[in-house]
DNA sequence: CAACGAAGCGCCCTCTGCTGGTAGATT
DNA sequence: AAATCTACCAGCAGAGGGCGCTTCGTTG
């Protein structure tokens, strides 16, 4: 990237404990048009323009880079996109492209025309582009929070958004699609792409070209929507949209179904602790946590489920082995869809839970309820036999391992021929009582 | 319309490793 | 007696496994 030619690339750093002061930093620091370098880092160049996204000088190929973006001057329909992604260089049919990293199949994200110009008509936006290595994940998001809001937000109010100035970074967005996600930034699920290169050979591959397709919108309310196949032209797909939330499908069923998750009518009441459900179905699964009855029975196992799902998943866990969710980066691979998107952000260094009372943030929600534990002081594990708290249930373990274990040196009272430990003064813990601990 | 399977979110759990405080041993 | 070393242990976070439950696309 130009911002950093070719000086040798500080230790990035990635620990949290240690970037807590660097963050103050950034904090501290985003007055300037750049962000000062941390660490001794290259500074980070502020970036502002719009259209094509775009490298003066080009970008290498196989040169990684962080990039985080927040959109102004939308056009009405556009939905804001900001966020922070890690992206990769590469070259395909002679054209520069923007892939996400860690997708499992490249996706065209932005495809990169050097020298394209600004597009008219395009929604601009602020990007902050930085060499891969010079800052996490985290940091970017931190950056984003602290120099993009204020940037875009002052530029939103000049109005005045198409000047473009060299080396800048001009990002332009997706339509009103799918592929406008929020999260099309950060998680596996982006696909967005443009498209709109002017040579169409380099972007055969795009999988959604099928959106140039004619599309006709409709809504619940609208009369016609229950008519529309009648009006319906040959070639044009009919999407049925939900008013209250962004939900679309193809088929009305679909949608009139998903409308009832809006409501509040459930009526379908259990006879048992009269507890309402939209379906029939989620009464019947209901009733079955009541009963015990779990018709999905395990053949190789004991276990048995509620739903057919959850048996099948669980002979994937459990019997077949079967994992189908590969990562991209690393050998690691899981029977989840969701247990790979976690996995990744081990590899970005993405941490979406915010501590709102720290600087800690977790990769998921049971880390970040973890975490809050330390504030509360709660320790919510005791010693059932010397009653010594703890914060985390395998501290406990181990306390009672090391303190109460088999192995543990013993003192036996002459009086009543009870075992006694030196160290805690209670009684040493039995074979049995530790299968206990163990099970 | 119901059933099924896939997908997603959430929750809880275990295992693991690092860190810092502390107490006892050693110099 | 003071300084240093060392082992122990609680605290805490990273990573991943497993399951409960709901929603949605598809199909009969």
């Amino acid at each position: 990237m130009a911002a950093f030619g070719g000086s040798a690339l500080p230790e990035p750093f990635t620990k949290i404990k240690g970037a807590e002061r660097t963050w103050d930093r950034v904090r501290e620091d985003n007055g300037g048009p750049d962000v000062e370098g941390l660490n001794g880092a290259p500074p980070a160049k502020v970036l502002e323009g719009g259209g094509n996204l775009e490298f003066s000088p080009p970008a290498v190929q196989g040169e990684k880079h962080l990039i985080m973006l927040q959109t102004v001057h939308l056009k009405e329909g556009e939905e804001e996109l900001q966020g922070v992604s890690q992206l990769n260089i590469q070259q395909q049919n002679g054209v520069h492209m923007v892939v996400q990293r860690g997708a499992s199949v490249l996706q065209p994200l932005v495809v990169v025309q050097e020298g394209a110009g600004v597009q008219q008509n395009m929604p601009t936006g602020v990007a902050i582009s930085i060499q891969d290595g010079v800052y996490t994940f985290h940091d970017m998001e931190v950056m984003q929070i602290n120099v993009l809001q204020e940037k875009v937000w002052a530029k939103d109010e000049e109005n005045k958004s198409t000047d473009k100035s060299p080396g800048m970074l001009l990002i332009k967005l997706p339509p009103n699609e799918e592929g406008r996600e929020k999260d099309s930034f950060t998680g596996e699920k982006a696909k967005i792409s443009s498209c709109k290169a002017k040579d169409d050979t380099s972007v055969s591959h795009c999988e959604h070209k099928k959106h140039e397709e004619p599309v006709l919108i409709k809504n619940t309310d609208a009369p016609e929507a229950q008519t529309n196949t009648q009006h319906r032209r040959k070639g044009e797909k009919v999407i049925f949209h939900c008013d209250l939330c962004t939900f679309t499908s193809l088929r009305m069923s679909s949608l009139h179904r998903h409308t009832k998750t809006h409501s509040d009518e459930k009526p379908h009441v259990c006879h048992i602790c009269l507890k309402a459900f939209r379906t029939v179905t989620l009464l019947r699964n209901h009733v079955n946590t009541h009963t015990g009855t779990r018709p999905y029975k395990c053949c190789d196992c004991e276990m048995a489920f509620v739903t057919s799902g959850e048996l099948a998943r669980h002979r994937r866990y459990k019997h077949t082995l079967e994992k189908p969710f590969k990562c991209s980066m690393c050998k690691y691979s899981s029977v989840e869809a969701s247990k790979l998107k976690r996995h990744i952000r081990s590899h970005t260094g993405e941490r979406p839970y915010n501590c709102y009372l720290c600087s800690y943030a977790s990769k998921d929600t049971y880390k970040l309820k973890r975490h809050m534990v330390t504030h509360s002081g709660e320790k919510p594990y005791q010693c059932y036999i010397c009653q010594a708290r703890f914060t985390q249930s395998g501290t406990m373990k181990i306390h009672i391992l090391q303190k109460h274990g088999e192995n543990v040196p013993r003192y036996q009272c002459p009086q009543c021929n009870t075992f006694i430990n030196p160290f805690s003064g209670v009684p040493v813990v039995t074979k049995k009582s530790r299968s206990q601990i163990l099970c």
